[in-house]
RNA sequence: GGGCUCGUAGCUCAGCUUGGACAGAGCGGCAACCUUCUAAGAAGCAAAGGCUUCAGAGGCAAGUUGAUGGCCGUGGGUUCAAAUCCCACCGGGCCCGCCA
């Protein structure tokens, strides 16, 4: 595929654009007036209440050439080809400001905004990304701390998707660890006969195990003795934990779904266990001499990993109180690391792809299959990324920047800077949030706050329209979602965030709600209007484009530098803030402005051109947050 | 001992990576629009049985509009210019296991 192809498939990106000519514009009429033009880039801006793009280029080369800026702002506005997108070129306090030409650049922005790509950019050209979330335990149900990591994890692959990468949604399930143990011996000691949902039973088997665990000592030996025949291929604990495993990763997949969230890979710990990927791993790492096996001293018998031989240790790793990593332990068992360290190399490529894959036992709504790393099952073409993201709270900060140096020891070029952590704040919650003492069993599990939120949105819709009930029962579920997803989006990931009920269920203000709202009224707008989308691209706007309506205009314009830069930064908030920025805007826009009852039909057809670019990028952006764009709410 | 992270309006937050013109939202609070009562009130108007204005105390599921609200944790430094960059400090959260 040819880069001007691509090019074609993407929806441009009308102020990038101005911008650049601008730039140029500006870098040209220095050179004329003698100055040496370096990084003016950095100086050029939109600005809100001095033209469109401003300039403070002036301000750099004051000194070194000893005039005032004014001079300089005056001088070189003077020597500038004006380019073709800016209808005025101003100066005030040494700033040069450019308003643009508004005709032109809504007509711009607006057959942009139509376009029929949900792809915004070609930054990812192709290249392959494996997101990985939110990798629940699987005994538990889904809380609302665990949420916070599924919705980041589906819109950083959203954004990633928008971007131009190819993506691949992982979900990691830790079948062999002390959790799913402790549930196993539940199931064998305290009860074999599940009721209800099943992650529910299972995780209420978890919580009675932990009782049971402080009540009496010899649980806690049984339970160690249950994790050992676990992770021994062809016990009858491996079968039954792996069933287990898997009835509840199915069941917490019914969550998962009820909030659109969908993955295209299981990866099982045990079956890195079982394809010996961790032998594999070992070898590579011994081959690179990045291991050691001390004879003697406090590891004699494991096989360890020294930080001390990194070259240009952090700050943050080289303070830490042991330099040695143990990767096995003295009787022979992996740890964690060692299977982390597994994983990545084969989700990088390092290590062949040797899994089999089937496909899981529960189907996507979309109608795709999950498929899931397999005992049975035939080879598959997963892994092999190119950028492995770690969607995991900012408490395991640490062990992530171990394993990213460990990549560094590596040092193969694919596995450089290629393990990108995603941290983020953890979800406080009134008196804790913790699976061992069965918090969310007071509601705070994902599937209650849904309910909840189901519950609002009905009765906040109340009879209004005449709606079957499916109708009103799918709305409000959007709408649930919405507020649900908005607010957990809303924050800046590195901040820890209070769950309250109230905010939560938030469809006021800065909400997923009052987005959606915007977005079905534009639509309605359309539908009343009658307006057809294939007459757009030739909608005047020379007499239609008042502040109000260049405001949108501008809003709308700026889509593809917030997605690229969300996408970049890891910061889907950015998103969630233009959206409600974006919507707002709107509201302005159509109150000021009769849209329906323009005083002519160039301006109603200019209006309602502009109504349907906002519908197509609100729906843009809320595509990327995993929120429906209603057409009736 | 070391490190990571957060600190911006009463509350919840954005902006910081890439310094720029008055630091932005949402919520709450305040005011107005609406409305009830005191009320058979007072004053004025009225070919009238009502209307207008004024005072006090309330109400409202919401709505709309307006105004208000900030030594950007503290102190230094760099710069024509600092919330933003650098240094030090203070306060909150988290982390440093042959747990996962």
């Amino acid at each position: 595929m040819t880069s001007m192809k691509q090019n074609n498939d993407i929806v441009q990106a009308p102020y990038e654009e101005a911008a650049k000519e601008i730039s140029e514009a500006i870098a040209k009429a220095m050179e004329k007036s003698g100055y040496r033009y370096d990084a003016s880039d950095a100086t050029i801006g939109m600005s809100k209440s001095f033209g469109d793009v401003s300039s403070s280029i002036a301000f750099y080369l004051a000194k070194a050439y000893k005039k005032t800026p004014m001079d300089i702002a005056a001088q070189v506005k003077g020597a500038m080809k004006v380019p073709e997108c800016v209808s005025e070129v101003t100066t005030e306090n040494a700033y040069l400001n450019f308003h643009l030409d508004r005709a032109g650049f809504s007509r711009k922005v607006v057959s942009s905004a139509l376009s029929s790509s949900d792809i915004v950019s070609v930054m990812g050209n192709h290249i392959k990304v494996t997101v990985e979330a939110p990798s629940i335990n699987p005994n538990k149900p889904w809380h609302v701390g665990s949420l916070r990591n599924a919705i980041l994890g589906d819109v950083i692959s959203n954004l990633y998707r928008a971007c131009g990468y190819d993506v691949e949604r992982e979900n990691y399930i830790d079948d062999l660890g002390l959790q799913v143990a402790e549930s196993l011996w539940g199931f064998m000691h305290l009860g074999n006969t599940p009721e209800g949902k099943f992650d529910y039973w299972l995780g209420e088997q978890y919580v009675k195990v932990n009782k049971a665990i402080e009540d009496n000592a010899n649980v806690k030996a049984e339970v160690a003795q249950v994790l050992a025949l676990m992770e021994q291929d062809g016990t009858y604990e491996a079968k039954l934990s792996r069933e287990l495993a898997a009835k509840c990763v199915a069941a917490q997949y019914e969550t998962s779904f009820s909030y659109h969230i969908y993955h295209d890979l299981l990866v099982w710990e045990g079956d890195i266990i079982r394809e010996r990927l961790m032998d594999k791993a070992l070898a590579a790492l011994e081959r690179l001499n990045v291991i050691e096996k001390p004879k003697e001293g406090k590891y004699a018998g494991c096989v360890v990993m020294n930080l001390n031989t990194i070259k240009d240790l952090p700050p943050a790793l080289a303070g830490l109180r042991e330099d040695v990593r143990v990767l096995m332990r003295s009787d022979g068992t992996p740890t964690y690391l060692a299977k982390d360290i597994a994983h990545h190399m084969w989700k990088l490529g390092i290590l062949a792809n040797t899994f089999k894959y089937s496909e899981f036992m529960v189907k996507r709504p979309d109608g795709k299959p999950i498929y899931t790393t397999s005992p049975e099952g035939a080879p598959m073409p997963f892994g092999n990324s190119r950028i492995a993201i770690n969607i995991i709270g900012s408490a395991q900060a640490l062990p992530q920047m171990i394993l990213a140096y460990a990549f560094k020891m590596i040092g193969a070029e694919r596995a450089e800077n290629s393990i990108v952590h995603m941290s983020y704040g953890e979800v406080d919650v009134e008196g804790g949030l913790s699976g061992r003492k069965g918090t969310w069993l007071a509601g705070y599990t994902a599937d209650n706050l849904l309910k909840e939120a189901i519950s609002k949105a009905q009765s906040a819709m109340g009879s209004r329209f005449k709606l079957s009930t499916e109708e009103v029962e799918r709305i409000a579920k959007s709408v649930a979602v919405a507020s649900i997803k908005f607010e957990y989006l809303r924050f800046s990931p590195e901040k820890r965030f209070q769950f309250t009920w109230e905010r939560a269920l938030n469809f006021e203000g800065a909400s997923g709600p009052y987005c959606q709202y915007m977005h079905a009224r534009a639509v309605r707008m359309l539908e009343d209007g009658g307006f057809d989308e294939r007459l757009e691209p030739n909608a005047d706007f020379s007499t239609a484009i008042s502040d109000y309506e260049f405001v949108l205009v501008k809003q709308m314009s700026f889509m593809n530098s917030i997605i690229e830069k969300a996408c970049r930064e890891l910061r889907p908030n950015a998103v969630a803030e233009y959206a409600s920025d974006l919507a707002s805007t709107f509201s302005k826009f159509y109150e000021n402005v009769p849209v329906l009852k323009a005083k002519d039909e160039k301006q109603r057809n200019a209006r309602l051109a502009l109504t349907s670019a906002f519908a197509r990028t609100m729906a843009r952006a809320l595509g990327i947050l995993g929120i429906d764009a209603l057409h009736k709410m």
